[in-house]
DNA sequence: AGTTTTAATGTTCATTTGAACATATTACTA
DNA sequence: TAGTAATATGTTCAAATGAACATTAAAACT
């Protein structure tokens, strides 16, 4: 698949990340393999990108990317409560951070992605569970059937985005909790992409 | 230790650092958070670095060290069915990957963990879904109650384990499936420690 | 009130770095 | 033997990037 020479640059990059935590720049590959000329480097990227065993950010200094990290993490904060503002929603307001690959909660490239820790039953009908956590995006389009995290009452909740004719409400998902009709407007926080559960450990005798 | 604004500097290298695989250089920090001159940016570099909490290669493009991954990141494959064996499981039967911090999914340091997809609804008044990927950890001890993967037949099948008598068996949540009594042993495969579900997505006119 | 720390601005400069172009050599292949 | 892929050279350019300096301002602390 890669010839020699190919593979020894490929080496060199990875050696490098591991080693320094950078990746070597054009010239730094260059003078190691002692190269008159950035062009030869310039080469062999384009060719180990080619065949799949590299990639990079275009025009970026040292933003070769080796397939150690091939998997794009998403670092995803955990609220409990989101405040109301939302915009305003930092980093430290987070109790907690969960961090998985992209593909696996179909976290989009660009939309801020949250999760919310699941506190009662009322959503039990769409099998969410109390301690649950649900990872939503931040969007404000919800569609009618969407799970979504709204604002209500300046308490954020997650119930199912229903529209008829044409007016929006919050439906549970369990016959014991009421609908929630909104007084005046419905402010949506985010769409239910995911979910994670940690079942709860049995007690063992050890470990 | 930090003030509110440098630890939302060092989160913000941070996190472009997991989710481009390169730091960020001075001028895009600088623009994440408005500021007019790159000097900030620089000045809250140093202070980082003073205290501890970033590293870097000075004069060189991109060149921030953020600490390690606090997070243990775990590489768990994904079984559409799980082979008799599963000692010899290899990588190589799996469908795909899904890659995410230990701690959510209550995996232990040691053990093997791997996921299932689940298939039917057999155990749907477990709140467990037609599709749901189930993350088990690869042991034979399990305890009365557990919902565990065991080999039945040649099929592996996810049930609850359920002891009566000193007699396991295995059984379906939902009134419709029907319990398994082994005929002679009891092959389980993985007790399960948690469970992701991707929300189907609604169709949406754009993206 | 005085001092230190933290935070920020505006500007300029030098270096680092990626990229492109035209060209050459070697080795393998059809 | 003509053709192609891999490997390499020399040079030039533009953009990206880190760094420095002189100041200002507010908050925190003594």
């Amino acid at each position: 698949m890669l010839t020699d020479r190919q593979k020894s640059i490929l080496d060199f990059i990875q050696s490098e990340q591991r080693e320094k935590g950078i990746t070597p720049s054009t010239r730094e590959i260059q003078s190691h393999f002692g190269f008159a000329s950035q062009t030869s480097v310039m080469q062999y990227i384009a060719t180990l990108q080619r065949k799949g065993f590299l990639d990079r950010h275009a025009r970026k200094a040292r933003a070769l990317i080796t397939p150690l990290q091939k998997v794009r993490i998403t670092d995803i904060p955990i609220y409990g409560q989101i405040p109301a503002g939302m915009a305003s929603v930092t980093e430290q307001s987070a109790e907690g951070h969960v961090s998985l690959d992209a593909e696996s909660v179909n976290a989009s490239r660009n939309g801020r992605t949250f999760a919310l820790r699941v506190r009662g039953d009322s959503m039990i009908d769409a099998h969410i569970l109390d301690g649950d956590l649900v990872i939503l995006e931040d969007r404000k389009d919800a569609q009618n059937g969407d799970i979504v995290a709204a604002l209500i009452d300046g308490e954020t909740t997650l119930k199912r985005y229903v529209t008829e004719r044409g007016r929006p409400y919050l439906k549970a998902e369990n016959p014991l909790y009421p609908n929630l009709t909104p007084a005046r407007e419905l402010r949506v926080q985010g769409v239910m992409i995911s979910l994670i559960r940690k079942q709860a450990a049995l007690r063992r005798k050890k470990n």
